[in-house]
RNA sequence: GGAGGGCUAGUCUAAUUGGUAAGGCAGCGGACUUGAAAUCCGCCGCGGUUAAACGCUUCGGGGUUCGAGUCCCCGGCCCUCCGCCA
């Protein structure tokens, strides 16, 4: 959510930011809204200050100027109970639109359609050659007794999946791991809820806009989480933080669970996209500085590379262009890992900066040594996210026989071993 | 699921049996001090304003009333006990 009063002196900024992204919102109308919004709580609070100093009053007099009054006030509230129910009826409108304004972009943030209009940053590690046929992670998954996609199907419906033997060890190696590296950055690893409030989606801008993406148990109006993040940056919903305990860096570990809709056909095969998986997110809420949160945009996006480095798959860091943005980040890394079944990088990473966008929504705020107070800025990323993961370490070292080495790292979650063999 | 008790600002704790949230502690700023402690003064829920004014706030939502922390209804959460249970 942006502040209503940069709306309100900055509307072409706002209207060409929409633009950009390719979200629809009629900014002229919310203004618009607004302003009734002012006019009618203007009109509200004067004559609710008129009422409670009468209320004072009235409890002084006694006889017939009480019964006066007490006769004036009754058509006072009478007034105030019109005005208010105007008032909420515009409210909802008010912010229904306050909630579908996205962040504009920014500036150097390229402009295109789609992914197809990322702008590539850097390459990283070099590609793998065979000189044999590669076999992709479905068939590799089969032959070395770890992956069971037909059995998962039979229970759970498509994009389901069972891991199994050193698959399990290998998705738990890497999120220990993974961990094991947030700790040593600093970061305060959490569990979190998987089944979470809508305020927990609306704040971090899921909702609205994303219910057909989420998982929602309606008896008890409660969604399950698509990531860590939608918790961990909650973690201080409605609060007011100090200063001085600013940066505050998070990790969540958690299942993520995504409906995946509208995306029939698409990437059908194996691994990538599936209802659930695991991830460790970075967090981060620190002060509304925008210089401070482009260096820890930096810092969380070098973090993820490096653990991509010490897995040792190649991958490339791209720059999301703006129509490819959703709506409430400013800027967004995406880092993509070598598959070879693909031909191509596939996206595992997901880097973004918000400013305060999420922060007003989920009134997470904090107080200067000055007494203001003022909302946080917060930032996300992926730190590692399997078994999607799984897809680039299992292509790209795989031998001849199908066999794969196990990045060096992750042997001792595997009770040492260099090399998962096929079963058979 | 059943029975009972509770929820007031960071925390603790009050509020004429309906009259518009009083205080203590912690914290922050200042004075005094060589420094600290103690003491004294101010600030110390949110919004709003250049600053005020003002509005809102007693778990949430309704209702009664000129006026609700207080009375009524619906819901939430916490604690204790019982039952069930990994």
């Amino acid at each position: 959510m942006l502040d209503i009063r940069f709306i309100r002196e900055n509307p072409e900024l706002v209207k060409e930011g929409a633009r950009k992204k390719r979200i629809p919102v009629d900014i002229d109308r919310l203004l618009e809204v607004d302003e009734k919004r002012r006019k009618l709580l203007q009109e509200s609070e004067n004559l609710k200050a008129e009422k409670n100093t009468a209320s004072q009053e009235i409890a002084r007099l006694r006889g017939e100027e009480k019964t006066a009054a007490i006769a004036e006030m009754k058509s006072v509230a009478e007034r105030i109970k019109s005005i208010d129910s105007e008032l909420e009826s515009i409210l909802i409108e008010y912010n229904a639109l306050m909630l579908q304004v996205p962040n504009p972009p920014d500036e150097d943030v390229p402009e295109g359609e789609d992914d197809q209009d990322n702008v590539e940053l850097r390459r990283v590690g070099e590609l793998p050659k065979f000189d044999f046929e590669p076999r992709d992670h479905v068939e590799l998954g089969e032959l070395l007794d770890i992956i069971d996609i037909p059995r998962g199907v039979k229970l759970a419906g498509a994009r389901s999946y069972i891991l199994k033997n050193e698959g399990v060890l290998l998705e738990y190696g890497i999120l220990m791991y993974a961990l094991k590296k947030m700790v040593e950055l600093g970061f305060t690893p959490m569990i979190v809820p998987h089944l979470v409030k809508d305020i927990a989606m609306i704040g971090t801008a899921y909702f609205p806009g994303g219910e057909e993406q989420a998982y929602t148990c309606e008896r008890d109006n409660l969604h399950l989480i698509g990531t860590a993040e939608v918790p961990v940056t909650s973690y201080h919903y409605d609060e007011i933080l100090d200063e001085k305990s600013l940066p505050r860096y998070y990790c969540g570990i958690s299942s993520c669970y995504r409906r995946e809709a509208g995306t029939y056909g698409k990437d059908t095969k194996g691994l990538y996209r599936i209802h659930q998986f695991q991830k460790v997110e970075q967090v981060i809420i620190c002060k509304a500085d925008e210089k401070i949160s482009a260096e820890k945009h930096e810092f969380i996006t070098r973090n993820s590379e490096n653990l991509v480095k010490d897995i040792g798959v190649p991958y490339r860091v791209v720059l999301v262009c703006s129509g490819d943005l959703g709506q409430p980040q400013k800027r967004k890394y995406d880092i993509e890992c070598w598959m070879p079944s693909r031909g191509s990088y596939g996206e595992t990473h997901s880097s973004s900066k918000f400013f305060d966008f999420q922060a007003r929504r989920l009134k997470l705020r904090y107080r200067d040594s000055g007494g203001n107070v003022t909302y946080c800025h917060t930032l996300n990323n992926t730190f590692i996210a399997s078994p999607r993961i799984l897809i680039s370490i299992l292509e790209c070292n795989q031998q001849r026989d199908g066999s794969v080495v196990v990045p060096e790292i992750l042997r001792s979650y595997l009770g040492g071993i260099e090399v998962i063999e096929p079963k058979k």
